[in-house]
DNA sequence: CGGCATTTATTTTTT
DNA sequence: ATAAATGCCG
């Protein structure tokens, strides 16, 4: 692939006579790569485009091959080309995807980036206007959340009641919507009607610290264009082209961003999938993207329909799947291959069992089963709803030591002792960060109690100087036990010294370049890495894990280095500092082939050749709490995630379900998710779940099945009698401990037993006595105290 | 102030 | 089940 692009790059050179140069003939042999629609969409330079691009469309190719195409047909400079995406990752990915087609132009699309990081560059030119200087920090949840809670404590609000973590989700719902705490509507404000008021405090605070959140990023940047025509001429005028990815996902305020940058010149080009949208609940709007036409009048709308990843029965399951959603913009999948396997579907006993059987069948996979070839591990994924249905993959995998990756677990810069570190830093490069001195004044311990920090604030705010100084001020006026104000001193002397070694590293560094190598040798400059590791020894910082006997401390040490490490890349520290902000992922290169385990929306954009979908239970997915506070739209979103899943398998895609699962320690019984209900049966094949008739897993129909001779022909075979007759008789086998297949009774209900105040055993927890009955579960008060509801088939009744 | 016991809340997540 | 957060006591 990389080779035919860079023949590619070349040809556009040795193609092109000079005559044809001269004249402004383009060849574009690039195009021919592209199919009928993807040409349309990329071909189409000028006035707005909408690119709705299905599934595994090709949908990254036609947005880089138009950047491309824009550069040689003459019609952008590189730096008149602002190209947005949602993630780092795919911004690097465009950008080295353009490089490549192009023969590396160096640093060609200097805005091509994320919102975030666009932003960052825009406002770092014209801060003043909102309040800030031009190197204001950015501040992560950690920190907001930090100083939400000092506003609260000065209210003495009740933080049981009111959680700063609900007054931080409100503001950025707010702040999604790019309303400022002035344009908040009435009736919109929460947190017991003070909301707005704390939001507003919460900005002079963010403004005061001279720092701005995520959120906010974006949100100033709206409203300097709103405020200042002038300059948002200079950006209209300098953006002739505008691309967006994953528009689907783009919330009010980044919609207020690129239609006001749009307006100009009308050259805005989105690239989405309505089918995808699953970031309802933290502020996008599929509005956008199902009102794009309307929005930009005479919009020529592309739809990229030919999928070239999967095979035609799991487009066909993913297409079942999304038709039952109303709010579409509508497309029809379809894939020129004929081969592949049907989707498989299979229900277990546990979620345990489940993860037994996906262990089993991925070394199958593995090994080379049913003609098929061989399978790498890193060729698989596992894509659960919720984090906690990893748990049961991970166990299993460890038991059976196979190697597996949990992908979006806690990134590297948001664990507790890169964040410690950082702080750190950020403290010697300008003592004026309040909330980092706060978060690492008594980290390690250092006897600076939460007394002793309260009258540091106050000092702090008393003087209205920074924490560090109102320390400072502190301890010349006393007034803190002898242990606080000794360590306190110490930390305080450390940071002086540690900001003179930056300054003086720094100036070293710009010296260097002015007289030439022979000073190094005399400069007392230290590098910036070796400051990083001064500080966090000297502040006694990798002590403190050295001698933590945990089991995590090792790791951590471990992660520290790197910390270090990572900073040889950077210039100086600041310059680290700044980059971190934005970036926060881990790029975890392992060399080792593995199984993936994620989450449907981290698996968002990836694909596999084999996948499995497990814990498809009404309750879990579709997420009852998504059901319950978004009722219909919360459904259809669920929908799409389902519609997502499915469509990131290649070749081969298993569904299941499990009829009991333990959930926060309760085991609880569901009935098979209603997206079960809603695949297309031609296009599923049913598992035998192993054990059920003491076969093991094959893909032999399941006797009863044969029942049904137009099976196939109906397209509602999953609500015909013999599917509701499985699905009661599988979940029937589980009840009924004797597990006889022939001794089922499909009307039989095993809570059919048991009558109130009925003495019972349970295998864990003891006898108890039967106070309800509910469906398949006993309510029972147990003598151990306290009262559970518990599945039928694990008590007994105790005179049997 | 720090360590241990008790209580409580648990979707999805990028920047 | 479990982790994190709070409360209580030395």
């Amino acid at each position: 692939m990389k080779n035919r692009d860079e023949n590619q790059a070349i040809q556009i050179e040795s193609n092109t006579t000079l005559s044809q140069r001269a004249m402004g003939v383009r060849q574009t042999p690039y195009l021919e790569d592209l199919n009928s629609a993807q040409r349309s969409a990329v071909e189409t330079l000028n006035g707005p485009v909408l690119m709705l691009a299905g599934a595994g469309t090709g949908k990254t190719k036609a947005l880089t091959t138009r950047i491309v195409h824009l550069m040689n047909m003459n019609q952008a400079w590189p730096n008149e080309i602002l190209a947005v995406t949602f993630t780092n990752k795919a911004a690097r990915e465009m950008k080295s995807r353009v490089g490549a087609m192009l023969g590396n132009v160096g640093d060609g699309l200097p805005w091509l980036g994320t919102f975030h990081s666009l932003c960052v560059k825009i406002l770092r030119r014209h801060s003043e206007i909102v309040g800030l200087k031009s190197n204001f920090t950015i501040l992560d949840t950690d920190d907001q959340l930090r100083l939400l809670k000092q506003l609260l404590r000065a209210e003495n609000i009740d933080e049981k009641r009111w959680p700063p973590r609900l007054l931080l989700g409100l503001i950025d719902t707010w702040k999604n919507r790019a309303w400022s705490p002035n344009h908040v509507p009435s009736g919109e404000d929460g947190f017991n009607g003070r909301g707005v008021e704390f939001y507003t405090q919460y900005q002079s605070r963010l403004k005061a610290l001279n720092a701005a959140d995520f959120g906010d990023l974006l949100l100033h940047v709206v409203n300097i264009f709103q405020n200042n025509a002038d300059i948002l001429e200079k950006y209209q005028n300098g953006f002739k082209y505008i691309l967006v990815d994953e528009y689907q996902d783009t919330n009010v305020a980044q919609y207020m961003w690129l239609r006001l940058l749009a307006a100009k010149h009308r050259n805005i080009c989105c690239v989405g999938d309505d089918d995808q949208s699953i970031y309802g609940w933290r502020g996008a709007e599929v509005g956008n993207i199902l009102r794009f036409e309307r929005d930009f009048e005479g919009a020529k709308v592309v739809r990229l329909e030919q999928n070239y990843r999967s095979t035609p029965d799991i487009l066909a399951a993913a297409s079942g799947i999304i038709a039952g959603n109303k709010d579409r913009l509508g497309k029809t999948l379809w894939t020129a291959r004929k081969d592949g396997e049907k989707v498989r579907l299979i229900g277990h006993w546990d979620g345990e069992e489940e993860a037994r059987w996906v262990g089993e069948d991925l070394e199958s996979y593995q090994r080379g089963t049913r003609g098929l070839p061989a399978f790498g591990l890193d060729s698989m994924a596992i894509l659960v709803r919720a984090s906690h249905q990893m748990r049961s993959f991970e166990d299993r995998f460890l038991s059976i030591g196979l190697p597996y990756r949990v992908i979006g677990g806690p990134r590297f810069y948001e664990r507790m002792e890169i964040r410690d570190a950082m702080a750190y830093f950020r403290v010697a490069v300008s003592p004026d960060d309040g909330l980092a001195f706060e978060r690492i004044v008594n980290t390690p311990k250092r006897g600076i109690g939460e007394k002793a920090q309260q009258l540091i604030n106050t000092t702090a705010r008393d003087h209205g100087v920074s924490m560090l100084e109102g320390a400072r001020i502190l301890l010349n006026e006393g007034g803190l036990s002898s242990k606080a104000s000794n360590s306190l001193r110490k930390l305080i002397d450390g940071f002086d010294r540690w900001k003179n070694l930056i300054s003086n590293s720094n100036l070293a560094n710009n010296t260097r370049s002015e007289i030439l190598e022979t000073l190094d040798n005399f400069s007392d400059k230290t590098s910036h890495v070796e400051i990083a590791q001064t500080i966090l020894e000297e502040s006694g910082y990798t002590d403190f894990w050295q001698n933590d006997k945990t089991p995590e401390a090792a790791g951590r040490l471990e992660n520290l280095k790197e910390l270090v490490k990572a900073l040889e890349g950077f210039e100086n520290i600041q310059g680290f500092l700044e980059h971190v902000s934005l970036i926060m992922e881990n790029d975890v290169s392992d060399s080792t082939e593995k199984v993936s385990i994620m989450t449907l929306h981290g698996a968002k954009g990836l694909e596999f050749p084999i996948v499995f979908l497990p814990g498809w239970e009404d309750g879990l997915f579709p997420s009852q709490r998504s059901m319950d506070e978004s009722g219909q739209k919360g459904l259809e979103e669920e929908r799409r995630l389902a519609y997502v899943g499915i469509t990131r398998s290649e070749a081969v895609c298993t569904i299941s379900f499990a009829a009991n699962r333990r959930v926060y320690g309760q085991w609880q019984s569901s009935m098979p998710s209603r997206f079960i209900d809603e695949l297309p049966a031609d296009n599923i094949e049913v598992l035998t779940p192993p054990g059920l008739y003491g076969g093991n897993s094959s893909r032999q129909d399941i006797e009863f099945e044969s029942d049904l001779p137009e099976r196939a022909a109906k397209a509602d075979a999953y609500n015909s009698p013999g599917w509701k007759r499985m699905q009661i008789r599988t979940s029937q086998r589980f009840l009924d401990s004797s597990e006889t297949p022939q001794a089922v009774i499909i009307d039989a209900k095993v809570t059919e037993k048991y009558s109130i105040s009925d003495r019972v055993m349970h295998t864990k927890l003891g006898e108890g006595t039967v106070i309800g009955i509910e469906g398949n579960k006993l309510s029972i008060v147990f003598d151990s105290g306290g009262a559970k509801k518990v599945i039928a088939s694990f008590v007994s009744h105790l005179n049997d």
